[in-house]
DNA sequence: CTAGAGATTCAAGTGCACTTGAAGTCAAGG
DNA sequence: CCTTGACTTCAAGTGCACTTGAATCTCTAG
């Protein structure tokens, strides 16, 4: 199999190799391969060949979940990428793209909790009229099952 | 059990009422309980009772794990907490001010994420000099098992 | 030729945070 | 009296993301 790669350099990876490369356990990847979020050539012995973008696909996945992406919601945005060429720039930064605006909203969700923590819990009573949780008079009982928006929706994204 | 709450308003509450004001289910508040972040009196029925004050640490625990808190990691904030006396202010005010420390912690690491995904994976290149990671002649190799710099610790915070 | 590293499959196990189900208890209302 | 609803315990199940273990096979170096 030999390409334009320099020599004893393959275009093809072992599951070692990518392993290696992107910190991920082979576990991992053999794991990856089963769910679909990356795909491998076999040798005649049966052992797994990674094309080499595989990496970027790889690291792809570790960062999303960083981010707080379960592995289904990675594999929907993997598979909006083309199947019949390799991906370009373009088409990495299309998901890119999309993902800025998740992580924003992550980040304000944080920044929200940051200012509830102090306004809420942090001053001792829960802010109890904001909040209306503390209220010994259950005002807040009216408002449905629970007063839960200073809690923000349950996992609404990552973790 | 009548204190000066107005009549009809217990200063105890039912794990359903409990359940109601925090909108946590009430399997979810007896785990909280068997994993020692809450405690409840019984009734000579042998029901729950939870102090009021329990609402407080019920939101606390929510908003931890909204910010990526595990529940044992919860526990030992709340260990923090006097146990002679209904925490006051100051009291919770001390395990706040901590964590504004972490949230923005993970903000930081969210914006280090999101300006990654610009720079490494956006452009189409992984960041072939930085990461090193798409590096064909393998310098990156040396640097140990993967390089791993540009991914964070692994679920350092969070996840 | 043989040892050892690295690959394979498949089933089962792990950790976290709960949820669900079964079987039973208890107090209040019709 | 009987039902209803809220509570009880305990065991087992769920979903996610993997990891571990066992048995087996393949490749490379000495």
């Amino acid at each position: 199999m030999a390409t334009t790669t320099p020599p004893g350099i393959s275009a093809w990876l072992t599951i070692g190799e990518l392993a290696k490369r992107t910190g991920v356990a082979t576990s991992a990847l053999r794991f990856y391969e089963e769910r679909g979020l990356i795909h491998s050539e076999r040798t005649s012995a049966g052992h797994r060949r990674y094309p080499r973008p595989t990496t970027r696909r790889v690291a792809f996945i570790t960062f999303a979940q960083r981010v707080g992406l379960t592995l289904e919601e990675v594999k929907a945005e993997l598979d909006l990428l083309p199947q019949h060429h390799v991906p370009t720039q373009d088409d990495w930064s299309r998901l890119t793209t999309h993902w800025q605006e998740r992580i924003e909203e992550r980040i304000r969700e944080l920044e929200r909790l940051k200012d509830g923590l102090t306004n809420c819990i942090g001053c001792g009573c829960l802010s109890l009229d904001r909040c209306k949780v503390m209220n010994p008079y259950d005002s807040a009982a009216k408002l449905g099952t629970g007063p839960r928006y200073w809690q923000g929706d349950p996992r609404p994204f990552g973790r």
